[in-house]
DNA sequence: CAAGATAGTCTGTGAGGCAGAACATCTTGC
DNA sequence: GCAAGATGTTCTGCCTCACAGACTATCTTG
């Protein structure tokens, strides 16, 4: 490396880095969402998990972990304080005995209804600085990037695949 | 409540959920980025230091932590890391004998370049299901929100806010 | 039926961050 | 100029929390 002459561009200022601007959005959103769901067993997490076992479309803990990008042995803990809330219930799935459906109690629909209205607010208060219309679209490409669905509906994503990487590999 | 009836509408999808969205692409950025900057001490959060101090607006530590949001403890040792890598130096404030401003070495500038180019590469590969246009507005958008400025400028911002509870309140 | 994969649980451990105090220095009010 | 409080940095102790690994039960494949 000696006398090799090395051409050393201005880098980026820090508030050009996505990481930074995505770090502090999602840190900011974090906090409101943590007063929001206050009292409610697994801070922001328990309410994801409230939502994700709720559309249906996955609902054993595995699958939810996965969706959420937390460690099966997390969403055990994380039930158990949910089931002993009485917000879910954790039923044996009927085609796969090793697996436990996760379903909403009658009190965890409700809670999360209210949740999800009162996050909803506190979404659009973050989200202040933005036109309506901005807003919209900034949701529609987080939306994207996360599904992994390209604007064609094509799934060529990263996003899926790190995520994919992070938990079972 | 005994009788109330509740009309529970259904909730959003989870996948409409703007916190289930930054997660995911937060956590898939960390997960990349840590790749790309496997062997710098701090890891990610190292070269977001390096970054921090290097575009000079800020430089003293705590003026960096808070910018990226961690605690002004956890800069302690980040630095001594960074330091004993060669990479930053701590030098005297001149204007305040308590503050250390904290400059990059040339090692630290050329780590930093390189650092730099390979992240921006890491994160178009993230970006990749996103038209050109929208990478654009994407980052933009993030921009906006996390240094607090709306289009015209104006810096009515609750992640600011947010993030100014988080350390001092 | 045997062998391997998968769902869930439990236990131990280690990293990592935060609170709080200590120390040095700056600033403000008098 | 001095006392009182605020601010920047470091150090110590504690405590949470997530991950690795082992274990059981069940499914799947050959």
């Amino acid at each position: 490396m000696a006398g090799t002459i090395v051409v050393v561009t201005t880098p980026q200022r820090v508030d050009a880095d996505l990481g930074w601007a995505l770090g502090r959005v999602t840190r900011a959103h974090l906090h409101t969402a943590q007063e929001v769901v206050a009292g409610l067993p697994g801070g922001p997490r328990g309410y994801q998990v409230l939502a994700a076992a709720n559309d249906g479309e996955v609902s054993t803990q595995l699958a939810i972990a996965r969706m959420l990008g937390v460690d099966r042995t997390v969403m055990t803990y994380l039930l158990d304080e949910l089931e002993g809330a009485g917000l879910v219930e954790r039923r044996p799935d009927p085609a796969d005995r090793r697996a436990r459906r996760i379903v909403l109690t009658a009190a965890g629909r409700e809670r999360l209804c209210d949740l999800d209205r009162r996050l909803r607010e506190a979404e659009e208060r973050l989200l202040a600085p933005l036109e309506p219309a901005e807003r919209d679209t900034l949701r529609e490409l987080l939306r994207r990037l996360a599904t992994g669905t390209g604007q064609d509906g094509a799934s060529a994503c990263q996003v899926a695949e790190e995520i994919a990487a992070i938990d079972g590999c």
